[in-house]
DNA sequence: TGCTTTTTAATGTCAGACATTTAGATTCCT
DNA sequence: AGGAATCTAAATGTCTGACATTAAAAAGCA
């Protein structure tokens, strides 16, 4: 492990990238431990607070734990489904938010991966993938649920289609595009017969995937996609023509 | 941006989540300026280390960038594709090679994926995504390519093939479930014929993309997937059996 | 005016100290 | 001997204060 003397990077960040090619590479093996804090700066020749925000930065990607007392530390850390989800959701969210993707564009690709899913999904889905979907349904008719709430029973329903496949890698892939939607998704406004046609398309899919019927669940996805996409267009349509 | 004195988690890890939740929230927008690190830790009346460590936790996640001298300091960063690429090219990898997933799984929830791009590939491939795929196609059948060499290659071909549904938002969504892979696939040995089989489905797949042939092209990533597997199948019996 | 120099306000880095936590060694009592 | 309480040591967490470096802005000058 060593840095770069004529580089530009900050001190902190050359160390930080030091260490995670050491994990990445397989030097450091999952729960082993790093050197100390003191040791490291030794190492590096650099004071304690630069190697501890070499090693904040670290932490913030979850490839390190620390630990405080004797025989205290940071150790490598076993990235969890869990951990991917959230900085996976985090970073998505905000590429979307920031650049300025076009709804149209975020939605074409959600669906598009949706779909990808359908095959395994229709093969695999347990009896708790379908429960799911129908409780989810079964909110989404209440009256009186915020268009937030709305949407966040949509992407439930959607997560439960997605892990219906069965396949930990895929749900974690999709949990970006389908969670990073939901501030999109919330720019829209619902209207009761808006409403309406989403769910009846959610009951469509859910009553396919439950006779396990590929081609009926792939094209309730599709009509699914064109609904929102017309739905989207039309709230644009009608806030332009507004202002 | 409060903090909560009861949590147990570092200061710094509450700092740099008030300051992400401001973020995310609007609260703080594309190259809006952070106060001073100063000012934070007054604000949020810790020490300036501290407000430093939660920076660089920050800056880790491509969330802020910052800048010396007068009128310098942290500014909230417009994340790009490029950044979220190697991020999510990261986590994925770990993911993959901390939490033991099957070559199988990876290798499913891959093809799904890009299966899911081929019809959007078929309408929109231009003329380059088509001559990076033969150039590539090229390079897999030179003798004497490494495996490493042949896998990076491999790569390069399916992120031609993903760019070429021209939505961006798919790209990033499949960097990951390609990149991520390329650690598994380069623990397989390639013999000689297996890369032959390889090179003429991708052959294959990059002519019935040229003729804009959905079923075809779909049939060749299908059969792609089949002949993956079923090296990895062999590949891995042959090392059990000799261990 | 236009160039050069100085100032100044930031971040980057360092050194050293103290606080806090925790595992393990030690001691003490029964 | 064995268990409970105590002590010790090693680590991270935090603070203070200083100095180095950078780069924009202000001041000075021809």
């Amino acid at each position: 492990m060593k840095i770069d003397p004529n580089s530009d990077d900050d001190l902190s960040a050359q160390i930080a990238a030091a260490i995670r090619d050491e994990i990445i590479s397989g030097g450091l093996l999952v729960n082993a431990r790093l050197p100390s804090e003191a040791e490291l700066a030794d190492h590096f020749g650099v004071s304690r607070p630069t190697v501890r925000e070499a090693l904040k930065r670290l932490a913030a990607q979850s490839l390190i734990r620390t630990q405080r007392g004797a025989s205290g530390g940071a150790f490598v850390n076993k990235i969890s489904f869990e951990d991917a989800y959230s900085q996976q959701i985090t970073t998505s969210t905000l590429l979307l938010s920031m650049n300025a993707v076009s709804f149209e564009t975020a939605c074409e690709a959600r669906y598009a991966l949706e779909r990808a899913c359908a095959p395994l999904s229709v093969e695999r889905r347990s009896a708790d993938h379908l429960a799911t979907m129908r409780a989810e349904i079964h909110r989404q008719s209440q009256p009186g649920l915020t268009d937030e709430a709305f949407c966040a029973s949509d992407v439930a329903f959607h997560r439960a289609l997605v892990d219906g496949a069965g396949n930990p890698v895929m749900s974690y892939q999709l949990a970006g595009a389908v969670e990073a939607m939901q501030p999109l998704m919330n720019m829209i406004t619902f209207t009761a017969r808006s409403r309406e046609a989403i769910v009846a398309l959610h009951t469509r899919i859910a009553d396919a995937l439950e006779d396990r019927n590929l081609k009926e669940t792939a094209n309730g996805l599709a009509d699914l996609e064109r609904e929102t996409q017309k739905l989207a267009q039309s709230v644009f349509a009608e806030r332009a023509k507004r202002s």
